[in-house]
DNA sequence: ATAGGGTTAG
């Protein structure tokens, strides 16, 4: 919802319009010298003593010498906001022009909220209504806001006041449905008007473009040649970021060629565009060629060619364009940052934010702490996670969506669901994302039934749900053993929220039949896809049939995954585990040879725990630990302990064959997760919460120890694996088994 | 009497 509101729009009564004390009688000669000093100002105190003289002269009282004086405190370079207004408030008698400029400086600047209170302030004191001048500003500024209620609302008073022909407020107003993401307003608006010009054009491509539909975009670049019309710089600009977007190399080459063919006129902008389109199509050798033969390169020609390295895992040459780059701003360490973290590094991604806190030479912003969070997440690192929260308060931070969305994801997947809630309570403005998140934290933590009651808060908050948040909820439900209610949502998924089910929700949907013993009911709703079916698909009906031991399916299950996805570890992995439960180890020898003839290896089981802000990995059966010994001490003593009060080591959960009963055992304790509890037993203290990240499902045998652990121990133990949370307290677990 | 709309990195 619009978190601006703005009043019923009506033209206030004009009571100056006959008053003769407007000053715009010329009384005042004007002083050519004084004006013509002001556009050689340089800086605010050479406009402060033209403003004295002016004062002196008499001259500041005539209403078009004052103008002057706000366009260049409002608008030059070495421009101060604030004293212009300060001007603009001793004005007596200001005319629309200078109302005008004084909106349009408000209008780009970092509060564009501002603009809208001249606005409304000039409707009620000015004598002149708004012309065609005032609404490209107020619309920028309703377009930098996305504000879309005022922005239509600008519409209206346009159209009202015959200024609905006007192709440069229309080109604005292109931008601004643009920009609120109402892409079929934007295009109403462009094919109504009658002489549009390049303008136009370029303004509904970059609509298109930011709205993700490159393809319209690319339509409309042909068409321009149908009509005649001549691409610019502009254009070409937009064109090459759809085509980036789309990572379709041939064309974007065409689109080089094609500039070059037309004499298109190239600026930095362009050869930045031109750069990204290369980095982003992952040509980083043709953006090199380009970077080289640049005549004039600036922060962003570097920082693209620092991410073109980055996200291709050329780490090594990415940290060299950030050491030869003239001054390292906050994105060159964001693009490092990112792409550790989107990379699977988040470790590493922690480490160039720590760099980055130490060196001072740039300060965090929003999309640094987006990334870092987001690196914390995937660490399951509550500490540094912890410590960007209290950073975001101290920096008066102000907690946008984006911010929101990272910060509750951050401590859902941490552990914290109670600190996720309560960032997700405090702010006001909650959209599709931060909705979704929440209901994400709420599915993790076995929480089905309140993440459904989300779900319906939502839609009386009016946010609509999106693809995302369907399978969220869907994923709540499958966790929590809703069956009905899961289903009756994706029912209702296309009728009555418009959002056709993609594979994700299939695959959820299966997951959830399946879970809940309906493999049936799982494998005709298969069956009944109207969409292609992916690995994924099978991959959840496998997982069903572990769970409930049917042999028969799984095979069929695994047959059908692996034609889909033949290097799929997953399926050979979850296969053997059914052929071990059912204790069939001649096929599961058969399965690992078939693995090893093909070269497929199993992704090892990975677990970590972060103890005073370090991070430490533990493998299966890993001794690299510096205190390896006294782990496995603890671990026999864990071991003895629980089995006095009658834990019974549960040996289906091996994988491989093992003869002897001890050796069964042993490899069973020698799972990363075990290791790890272990690990945090000895090394916190008793009153901390545990907290173990796996990269795999957890192993059952292991799920039953932590139980023990946390009763035996009297420790609270938070395991988040592969899937979901494991939440261990007195005996219980927060899955009640069912996952 | 002065003026305006569309562009690139994360």
């Amino acid at each position: 919802m619009d978190a601006l509101s703005f009043p019923v729009i009506t033209f206030p009564p004009n009571p100056k319009l006959t008053s003769s004390t407007v000053n715009n009688d010329h009384r005042f000669q004007n002083h050519p010298v004084l004006l013509s000093l002001i556009d050689h100002c340089t800086s605010i105190k050479q406009l402060k003593q033209i403003h004295a003289q002016m004062l002196r002269k008499g001259l500041f009282f005539d209403p078009f010498s004052a103008s002057r004086l706000i366009t260049a405190s409002a608008l030059s370079s070495f421009s101060s906001l604030e004293y212009a207004h300060q001007v603009f408030d001793q004005i007596p008698q200001p005319n629309l022009y200078t109302w005008n400029t004084l909106i349009r400086a408000y209008a780009s600047s970092s509060d564009p909220v501002r603009s809208f209170q001249v606005f409304l302030q000039m409707l009620q004191q000015c004598c002149e209504y708004p012309n065609k001048f005032t609404y490209p500003f107020v619309v920028k500024a309703a377009s930098e806001l996305k504000a879309s209620l005022v922005g239509r609302g600008f519409h209206g008073m346009v159209i009202k006041s015959s200024l609905g022909s006007d192709v440069f407020i229309l080109n604005s107003l292109i931008h601004f449905y643009g920009s609120c993401g109402d892409l079929d307003l934007a295009y109403r608006v462009f094919i109504n008007i009658p002489r549009k010009d390049v303008v136009s054009w370029n303004s509904m491509i970059t609509a298109f473009v930011q709205g993700n539909c490159a393809e319209e975009a690319f339509d409309l670049f042909r068409a321009m040649e149908v009509e005649n019309m001549k691409p610019n710089d502009v254009t070409m600009v937009g064109v090459l970021s759809a085509c980036g977007k789309k990572v379709d190399i041939e064309f974007g080459r065409w689109l080089c060629s094609y500039i070059e063919r037309n004499g298109i006129a190239v600026n930095l902008t362009l050869n930045n565009a031109m750069l990204d389109m290369y980095v982003k199509c992952g040509s980083v050798e043709d953006a090199k060629l380009l970077f080289d033969k640049m005549p004039e390169k600036d922060v962003v020609s570097w920082t693209t060619m620092l991410d073109g390295y980055a996200r291709l895992g050329k780490y090594e040459e990415a940290h060299r364009v950030f050491d030869a780059m003239p001054n390292q701003d906050i994105a060159a360490w964001n693009a490092l940052i990112s792409s550790y973290e989107q990379n699977g590094k988040p470790k590493e991604a922690l480490a160039v934010f720590h760099k980055l806190q130490i060196s001072k030479s740039a300060k965090p912003d929003e999309v640094t702490l987006v990334g870092t969070l987001s690196a914390c997440s995937q660490l399951g690192a509550f500490d540094p996670g912890r410590w960007i929260h209290v950073y975001i308060k101290r920096q008066g931070f102000k907690l946008n969506c984006h911010l929101t969305t990272s910060l509750i994801d951050m401590y859902a997947k941490c552990g914290n669901l109670e600190k996720a809630l309560e960032v997700f309570n405090s702010v006001e403005r909650k959209d599709v994302y931060v909705w979704s998140a929440m209901i994400a934290g709420l599915a993790m933590h076995g929480r089905g039934r309140a993440a459904i009651d989300f779900f319906s808060k939502m839609q009386k908050a009016k946010v609509k749900p999106n693809a995302v948040t369907f399978t969220n909820i869907l994923c709540a439900c499958s966790h929590s053993g809703l069956v009905e209610e899961g289903r009756n949502l994706f029912y209702q998924m296309e009728q009555v929220y418009g959002v056709v089910p993609g594979v994700k929700h299939y695959s959820c949907m299966v997951d959830m039949l399946g879970r809940s013993g309906r493999l049936k009911e799982a494998m005709e709703f298969i069956e009944k896809m109207p969409i292609a079916r992916t690995a994924s698909v099978w991959g959840a009906l496998l997982g069903a049939c572990r769970l409930h031991g049917n042999v028969e399916l799984a095979e069929h299950a695994c047959s059908q995954l692996l034609e889909l996805d033949p290097r799929n570890h997953g399926a050979y992995v979850l296969l053997s585990n059914i052929y071990a439960k059912s204790e069939k180890w001649d096929q599961v020898s058969r399965l690992r040879k078939l693995m090893m003839d093909c070269g497929i290896k199993k992704e090892p089981g990975c677990s970590s725990i972060e103890v005073n802000g370090i991070v430490h990995e533990f493998l299966v059966g890993d001794n690299s630990h510096p205190l390896s010994k006294d782990i496995y001490t603890k671990l026999d003593e864990i071991v003895a302990r629980l089995k006095s009060i009658g834990y019974v080591p549960n040996k289906s959960h091996l994988l491989q064959l093992v003869e002897e009963d001890d050796m069964k055992e042993q490899a069973l304790n020698l799972h990363s997760e075990k290791l790890a509890i272990a690990f945090g037993l000895i090394s916190t203290a008793p009153s901390q919460p545990i907290r173990v990240v796996k990269n795999l499902r957890v192993c059952g045998d292991c799920h039953s120890v932590a139980k023990l652990i946390s009763k035996t121990y009297d420790r609270e133990i938070l395991l988040r694996d592969r899937y979901r949370f494991h939440h261990f307290k007195a005996g219980h677990c927060s899955c009640m088994d069912y996952w």
